[in-house]
Parts: C-alpha cells; structure tokens; sequence
DNA sequence: GACATAACGTACCGACGGTATGTAAAAATA
DNA sequence: TATTTTTACATACCGTCGGTACGTTATGTC
C-alpha cells in the first residue's frame, strides 16, 4: 500500500481535512501536533505534506471551509426570509444563522478562538470581512437607503453589529446563563429596531 | 555575576516583562521564543524559568497587566466625565477610552489576537467579563433603570456592546478607510441613543 | 562566620514542524 | 504492450522549541 488511485488520494486529503478539524476544535490548534492528526488518517508525516504544505496552510482551508458555509447558510436564510411587509425580516433571518454558528463549538474555536492568532490577525480580518460581514452590511445599507442612518455610518456600524455578534456566540457557547441565543437574539433585534425608530 | 540584589531581581523580572511585551507584540505569542526573550534581557532560560514557571504564565501576567490598566483608565474616564445634565456622558467617556486602547497595537496583539488562543477562550473570556465588560454593564443598567431597555435584556446587551467596542478596535487599528476612531465613536453614539429614545 | 537561600547559568531532554529522499504503483505515452 | 513519467505516500533525518535538572555563587540572616 504505497501508491493508491486518485478516487483513494482525494478521500485521503478530505479524511485529513476532517480529522484535523475534529483535533483542532477539540484541542485548538497549537496543542495539535501533525503527527497526531497522521495516527488518526492512518497514514505518515510524508503523506500529509503531500497534500499541505504547513500546518498554518492546513489550518487555513479549514478555516475558510467553515467560513464559507457559515457564509451561505446565513445568505439562504436571508433569501429564504424575504418579506414585502417586513423589512427587518431578511436581515434578521440572516443574523440568526450567524449566531447559530457562533454558538458551534467548531466555529467558536477554529474561527473566533484560534482563527486570529493563527491567520496574525490580518489574514483574519480581511476574510472575515468579505465573508461575514456582508450580511450586516446589507442590512446597514437598508437602513441607510430608507433615512434611518447617516449613511457614513454605514461601515462603522456594520463593524459594530457584526462583532457584537461574534461576541454573543462566545457568550452563548460559555453557557453562564444569562445569554442564550433566545436573549441575545432579542437584544439584538431591540437593537436593530432602534435604529429604525429614531 | 551570578547573583544580584533584591533590587536588581526585581528589575531583571519587569524587564523580562518589558521584553516579552514587546515581542510578543511585534512578533506575536506563537512566534516569540524564550530564547530570544532572554536574549533581549541579556540572561539565560534558567533566569527566566526562576521568574516564569512557563511561557504561557509569562504572557498571562502581561495580559493581565494590560487589561487592568485600561480597566482604570476607562472607570477613571467615565468617573470624571460624571454630568448631571448628560446622563451618557460617563458611560460615552468610558467607551472612548476603551476604544482608544482597543486601537493600541499591544492591546490588539496581545489581548485581542493572542490572549484568546493562548489562554484557550474560556479563560479569556473569564477575565474579559469581570474586566473590559463591567463599565458596558454599568451603562447598560443605566439604561435599564430608567425603563429605556428591559432588565432581562442588561446582561446580553452588555455583552452585544462589549464585542461591538472590540471589533471597532480590531477595525480601526486595520486602517482600512472607513473607521477611524471618531466614526467608531459616532456610531456607538448613535447605537446607544436610539436605545434610550424608543 | 556558618548557613540557608535567592538569582541566576549550564547542560540536557523529548517533542515539534519541516525537509530530503526513497519507492512502488498508477497513469501517460509510444 | 513496453517504457517513461508522475503520483501518493513512507522513512529518515534536522534544527528549534519549551521545559527540567542541576550546578554555582553572591546575598541576606542568625
């Protein structure tokens, strides 16, 4: 068993990906050495740097693998959610994807926890722009077009909201009572609708 | 030389303090090396290991250092901005303040980047509660006492505008344009009044 | 002045991330 | 079908890392 056929070799590099999810939710990133991930592939060293480069490289798209999801599950809810009569409904819809995500031990850990320290910060930054930041932003340009906001505010408070979100699931996944998804998404959307209000 | 005074111990420990802050900063936590902490000392491990059990209880200290620090700055700020005519004022001074360190690059490497990581989320965020969170909480119970937000509420919204104060940091010390410090400011302005105006 | 202790230095260890190289089977080529 | 190239790993090794064990000597204490 030294060479395996092309079918073998991509469930060789998906069983990595997954195995080393699985270490690194559990563990974090840097109390998870290669070699334990290559006992749990069942293969060596000099396999899994066949397929990645660094463990930072591995680490990456596995990052941006579960930021993608998160990205178009939020997306679809807000679709899915679209209403004529209420316009807070699509956003809402949208940020209650996101927080159940936040709440997701996987999530919590690869990209809230460990995302930053390992991507220096940066790196996580700028994708976490592109990919979650979208929906707050488009809910803050609504709100924008129909007068409720200063426009220039726009950006500014998309950061706001979204980060207030990113701090709601690990708030939520800590589980030290007073917030649950439930309570923050109410708060959220009391927030929100102030907005609206003014 | 091989043992000082009391005198020149203490100063041999705060400046492994000073040094480790440093390039902890620069280079963050996973890249910075005893060694090289120790060189920038001008000692050897076995010094540092006399002062520091471990590498990660040597950056916990200078975690806990920073955070503390701009807890008073922030309660200082808020306590002098204390109006009789402006109910927000203190609250709005301590969010500055607040969003001024968050937009320090030590504040940002160490507390927000690393800290996470390194003291594995749930210490993090223990600290960060009974610290960064408590002036959020005060204005949030403001708030509720006066009947603008329910009391069920408190402890989420505090949470939901905690995080939005340090994303801002994260946002501004990126630069990217659109949120400076002032518009951070504005907005959290904007956020926190509508609250109380619905 | 004897003695314990504090403040380091020195030497070493296992584990880690990464590299260089080997190898056999699969795929491409003819 | 025979030959060559490439793929999919395994093996062996390297420098560096965090941490430990232990040594050494000046300092404080009685």
């Amino acid at each position: 068993m030294v060479k395996r056929s092309k079918e073998d070799a991509e469930k060789t590099r998906e069983r990595i990906l997954a195995e080393a999810k699985t270490l690194f939710e559990k563990q974090g990133y840097a109390a998870t050495s290669i070699v334990q991930i290559c006992e749990a592939c069942g293969i060596t060293k000099g396999g899994l740097f066949h397929y990645f480069s660094s463990k930072k490289e591995l680490f990456t798209e596995i990052w941006t693998d579960l930021q993608k999801e998160m990205d178009t599950a939020s997306r679809n809810a807000a679709i899915a959610a679209r209403s004529k009569t209420d316009p807070y409904a699509a956003f809402l819809a949208g940020i209650k994807t996101y927080l159940d995500w936040a709440s997701r031990p996987d999530y919590q850990r690869i990209v809230l926890t460990d995302g930053p320290a390992v991507l220096s910060m940066s790196g996580w930054y700028e994708a976490d722009d592109e990919l979650g930041r979208d929906n707050t932003m488009a809910g803050m340009q609504y709100l924008a077009k129909h007068g409720k906001i200063d426009p220039e505010l726009v950006m500014p408070l998309a950061v706001l909201f979204h980060n207030a979100l990113n701090g709601a699931g690990f708030a939520i996944s800590r589980n030290s009572g007073d917030v649950t998804p439930e309570t923050a998404m109410h708060a959220f959307e009391v927030m929100l609708k102030s907005m609206g209000t003014r």
